[in-house]
DNA sequence: GTCTATAAAAAGATAGAC
DNA sequence: GTCTATCTTTTTATAGAC
């Protein structure tokens, strides 16, 4: 099977133990590859795995955070889209995001730059939704920024209350806190 | 020397490395201890010395956060108090919170408890403050999940972006934003 | 592309002397 | 309370057959 095949199983299995704790046993467990075939996959071990799910996890963002942000139309319906895809990666803030592991994970500084574009790619769509509705700049990059922090704060908060209300409400809020 | 002198050094590396991160002989390197001496201190192992940081992290927050915020006063002045001493211990968003790296990393079952009883502990007593000042109890529970969202959210941003201004920022509208 | 088998390195943990 | 030395287990990684 073509590596591609592996990525979903791979995503899960991080955002699962974090990066050191999602071994290659577990690793060879879960995709039902031996350690052999998965170093035939990705040469450079767990590395190159998770370079190989933040492919993924940029194709995703582009197609469904960033699309629905940048499509035409009413500035509070694409910012409740962008919420209604986050509420199912994150499957209603019942799973954590795989950037905030990296980040803070052991090998944070490997995976630094790829987690800052992702993050820089999507405050930045989402400041532009809000100048394109009337928000002058500054204000617009700052709640961006705002999303952000909600959303990854949230999904810490749920995990760590063992309960995933807050991001359920977070992102309930979101859109028109985005455009008071 | 008696454990807790360790204590601080322990925090510091958990916190620059991770869990799994931080390994025997990066401690043992940091504390000038060798591996006999750290399990003579720590017959537990790793998780023996995350739980002595915690209980040391659980002081902090009592001395530090929680007497602040229940000190008579101005409300505003109390949450501007709290603000302070935060930007303190996570060096104005350098640093990241210990916290979320036990909640995202491979042990996250093993302290799920502990982190969760200072979610509590804090979010509540923010909450008492809020509803000294006036507010509704559901509300001010809101706001004080608000709060840590604010906070560890801003903290993850801040790691990601590679710059601590999200942080401050946050921390600089907090007060007024929680009594609004 | 996948496997079995094996090697090499790293990490956690302990025994026993001082 | 600390050390040196050693052990065990886990983890990463590779060789070579099919």
């Amino acid at each position: 099977m073509p590596k591609e095949t592996y990525v979903p199983s791979l995503l899960s299995l991080f955002r699962q133990h974090g990066y050191d704790g999602a071994t290659l046993a577990k690793i060879s467990e879960a995709t039902g590859l031996g350690k052999a075939s998965l170093y035939h996959h990705f040469p450079g071990g767990k590395e190159e795995m998770v370079v190989s799910v933040l492919d993924y996890l940029d194709h995703w963002l582009d197609q469904n955070i960033l699309q629905a942000l940048s499509q035409p139309g009413d500035p509070q319906d694409r910012l409740q889209r962008m919420c209604d895809r986050l509420g199912e990666v994150y499957d209603d803030g019942r799973q954590p995001c795989l950037s905030a592991i990296l980040l803070l994970g052991s090998a944070r500084n490997v995976f630094h730059d790829r987690v800052q574009a992702i993050y820089q790619a999507w405050i930045g769509a989402i400041a532009q939704v809000l100048v394109e509705s009337g928000i002058d700049e500054n204000t617009a990059q700052q709640r961006g920024e705002d999303a952000a922090i909600a959303i990854q704060g949230s999904l810490i908060l749920a995990q760590g209350l063992g309960n995933p209300s807050p991001f359920q409400r977070a992102m309930q809020q979101l859109p028109q806190e985005l455009l008071r």
